[in-house]
DNA sequence: GTCGTCGATTAGAGCGCTCTACCGATTCGA
DNA sequence: TCGAATCGGTAGAGCGCTCTAATCGACGAC
């Protein structure tokens, strides 16, 4: 049984193929009677449009890539639906790619994504080297969420990272704890900034000398492992601030199933807040981004793009690149709480 | 900067478009020589073959479409994981769809996957009518994870759930409960005879009268809304079985909230054995589904249908639907014990 | 020498759509 | 009443690729 194309449609409605193509495309200049016949002959032969034949012919695709970098963890769950929101009332169609976490798969996706043609690309999290995300960038407009990066032709979307662990940092401090240890995010988007305000904050509260960073990565195990290395010293510090709420999951998991209590033992913040952190059982303290929002705002971002693109023509790699940087805020749940005296 | 097309690197290489497309598709019949020709042209230009055109001319996109109806819940990740790895290794590009828990977005999904051609898809966790799935399954090969239903064109994977349930239900009895509440996933998928195999089990365990099934959906603020109605009476069940792990927490926070203790006052089952079960935190008992090898033996369904396909010829709407059914496990962890005496 | 044969290459006709003219028929202004 | 604008519709040239059938040497066999 071989598809219905539109010239079958248009038969069926003793019309010109170029009529048909004006009603699926609602043109306003189609007579509503035809309007009415065409749509008609379509249902009744079950017509449906073929986007690849549409899209060589038109040069867009009303598609946009995604590509979400763990679909493990939560974070991108709740970016994605922020991004859904916008682009379902604009009327764009989302793909979403799956980066399994690791630089190749998502230059894989990324590669899919460029030969569907994809109108516009989002990239959550993504850990591909900035000179590619660049290049990317040139060929079709590109924001990246999470990750940012100093460039005039790829957009960025983010929360101030730094900013969101110096009050990490400010909370365990003003809580009485001296000691305390970041448990990193190694090469994952937004971990640099993170460790960087860690160590930063450390410094204007006076602890310079109890800085430390324990290298690790956005997942639960590698919270439980670098929390192994911590408990072969003799000395614990008091406190925990780990990059992400998966890391302080595992680090909580591990720590208590060694006996330490938290926050009895030692108080824990995590960074996204995540609904992992919100459950009641695990009741991270932690830092909060705007995530949804953050999609929310990508989407638009691209959509200026287009718009500009479209105005000044032939802009697709202009210089109008922006960098939306949004406020962390402190969500205090019951992992941390003072120090305890002595 | 025009795209550069396949015209444009045969210019370039001295050889005939014809050729470009030889090499481009790795055939054989093409020589040493040219071959190296044409590919150093080609990388020199930055050229990459346009999808769009490719399959309008070829009739096949080497792409899935992967539906998944809820990237809140891990159950989808763990699923995507087994898919990708065989879709990795067989040279198939997966795009996934984002079903966001309403029928209407994954029908939106599916229409896409159709206009995009997609040479097969696999839905997860589906929540649209089956005939509207059957209706899909028509047109390209489709196969179905997590829900059943008795079809001869669309394939299924699924877990017993049936079982699943009856194992949960089993393994509460042994501990000496009797007044066991089932929290169930509404329309979800596998909700159904999880639903089912409770109240048969509790047939089966002379526990009819204490037979209860309260209307929930499969996420978290839907076990918490559910524990709250059971709040309001007199008497409280001693036991909780719970659709999925998702509502397992809810449920859980929300006792706790209350003062109650898991499992001293009552005792959970989940339902899923997602990472979030796992987590020390939590430790939730929890019936086990292979996840990772229900997608792996999805996407190889789809394959075996591609082959008899191509053997059969016009055979795309077949009756050769096969139905997978995986065993379900129980998992005990801390979160169910024997009922208190008295 | 001539005629297959065979491997390497190419010409050219689509694939199903969009889009730029262009055309015929009304409608309108003066 | 006539030309211009307007409206609804159509013809036909692509979009960038694949695929079938045809072409072209070179090489053995006879």
């Amino acid at each position: 049984m071989r598809r219905v194309t539109m010239e079958d449609v248009a038969a069926q409605a003793g019309v010109s193929r170029a009529l048909v193509s004006l009603v699926m495309r609602d043109s306003p200049r189609v007579s509503k009677a035809s309007r009415r016949v065409v749509l008609d002959a379509a249902s009744r032969m079950g017509y449906r449009p073929n986007l690849m034949a549409r899209n060589l012919a038109a040069h867009r695709t009303m598609t946009l890539g995604v590509s979400l970098n763990d679909l493990h963890n939560q974070w991108f769950a709740e970016v994605a639906d922020g991004i859904h929101e916008e682009a379902d009332s604009h009327g764009y169609r989302i793909i979403l790619g799956n980066g399994r976490r690791s630089a190749s798969h998502e230059d894989g996706v990324l590669e899919s994504f460029l030969s569907f043609q994809v109108d516009g690309i989002i990239v959550a999290g993504c850990r591909l080297p900035a000179k590619r995300i660049e290049q990317v960038g040139r060929e079709v407009p590109l924001v990246s969420i999470g990750r940012t990066m100093r460039s005039d032709t790829v957009s960025t979307v983010s929360s101030d990272d730094r900013r969101g662990a110096r009050i990490a940092v400010e909370h365990l401090a003003l809580l009485g704890h001296r000691n305390i240890v970041h448990i990193d995010g190694g090469r994952g988007a937004g971990a640099a900034p993170r460790r960087a305000g860690y160590i930063a904050a450390m410094k204007e509260f006076g602890l310079e000398s109890y800085t430390r960073v324990l290298a690790a990565d956005f997942t639960e195990p590698a919270g439980a492992a670098a929390v192994d290395r911590l408990l072969g010293a003799s000395v614990l510090p008091t406190a925990l601030f780990t990059a992400n709420d998966l890391l302080a999951v595992g680090a909580l998991d591990r720590l208590e199933q060694d006996g330490l209590t938290v926050p009895g033992d030692i108080s824990i913040v995590g960074y996204d807040n995540t609904s992992l952190a919100a459950l009641h059982h695990i009741s991270l303290t932690t830092v909060n981004q705007p995530r949804v929002e953050m999609g929310r705002v990508a989407f638009k971002t691209l959509l200026d793009r287009f718009a500009s693109a479209g105005a000044g023509a032939a802009t697709t790699a202009g210089g109008d690149a922006t960098h939306h940087v949004m406020s962390p805020e402190l969500i205090v749940r019951r992992t941390t709480r003072p120090v305890s005296a002595g």
